[in-house]
DNA sequence: GTCCAGGCATGCA
DNA sequence: TGCATGCATGGA
């Protein structure tokens, strides 16, 4: 990987076993828009980015080096070594041909904050009303850091919204959770670093202990805005795909169950 | 109109 | 501990 400040961007060259289309758009990231030349548009971190890959080119535009080194190059989790994960993942049967077909998943380290929120209002929710609540949220809340594009708002921010505001944003009987996390992260009641900084065990039982979070919600936030790769959510797909492994997950996956779990279900989503 | 979606809290046994 | 039920909304 060769990283190049090229016409006010990064050009990073090399990146293996990253397919943007499979990475941006399969359910654990909500704001990512595709545009007409098959570049991504979007915002986290608080940053709004425009990213292109051509072959083994990654392209981040205008995008200044401190901003790809202290969050992008963690954010797309560039310096982790895919090629060999998807290699021992190849060793289970079912992952092999499904790798082969979605070669290119990574995931994506998000805010904990967002990760949060979103899978929240993800819960019996289809991904594509995911999509429109949360953009309206942000349009609602965010801060406008470029002419149409909103960062997540903060749970600083959120705290000052009552029941019936989240309503309004068409998040159903979600609302009373997403108040109550707003009011609890803002005050420190809950502490996203230090759950940070816990086991995965302990992480996830602090997790279970938010209203409005259950053993799904957490899986998705520890894997997506945590980093706790064996975390391994289990939804209405992965119901499915479960039935293919009677006898637990098999010892390949050690590690890296959330990884294997992001192939298994974008299979099941176009197979199932 | 009916069914379903990256489920959870609650009540009851 | 495990199971049934209600829950908001929008797209298919």
């Amino acid at each position: 990987m060769e990283i190049i400040s090229k016409d006010g961007g990064i050009l990073v060259k090399g990146v293996e076993c990253l397919d943007l289309d499979l990475t941006l758009d399969c359910g654990q990231a909500f704001r990512w828009e595709k545009q007409d030349d098959g570049s991504y548009s979007g915002v986290a971190g608080g940053h709004f980015l425009n990213i292109s890959k051509n072959g083994d080119d990654l392209f981040f535009a205008d995008t200044e080096k401190e901003v790809f080194d202290g969050f992008w190059r963690g954010y797309f989790d560039l310096d982790k070594n895919y090629v060999q994960i998807c290699d021992t993942l190849k060793q289970d049967s079912l992952l092999s041909s499904t790798i082969d077909s979605y070669y290119g998943i990574r995931i994506l380290n998000q805010e904990s904050w967002e990760a949060l929120c979103s899978f929240v209002i993800s819960q019996q929710n289809n991904i594509k009303r995911i999509k429109l609540i949360i953009n309206r949220l942000c349009r609602a809340y965010g801060e406008e850091i470029k002419d149409g594009w909103y960062t997540f708002p903060s749970a600083e921010r959120l705290a000052a919204l009552s029941v019936e505001d989240f309503e309004k944003l068409g998040v159903g009987y979600r609302a009373k959770y997403l108040e109550k996390l707003s009011k609890d992260v803002a005050s420190g009641v809950i502490d996203l670093e230090k759950i940070k900084s816990l086991s995965l065990d302990e992480a996830r039982k602090a997790l279970l202990d938010i209203y409005g979070v259950g053993i799904k919600v957490a899986n998705c936030a520890l894997l997506f805005g945590f980093q706790f790769y064996s975390a391994f959510p289990v939804d209405v797909w992965m119901k499915r795909v479960m039935e293919y492994y009677p006898d637990g997950l098999p010892e390949c996956f050690s590690g890296i169950e959330g990884i294997a779990q992001q192939y298994l279900f974008h299979w099941a989503r176009n197979n199932l």
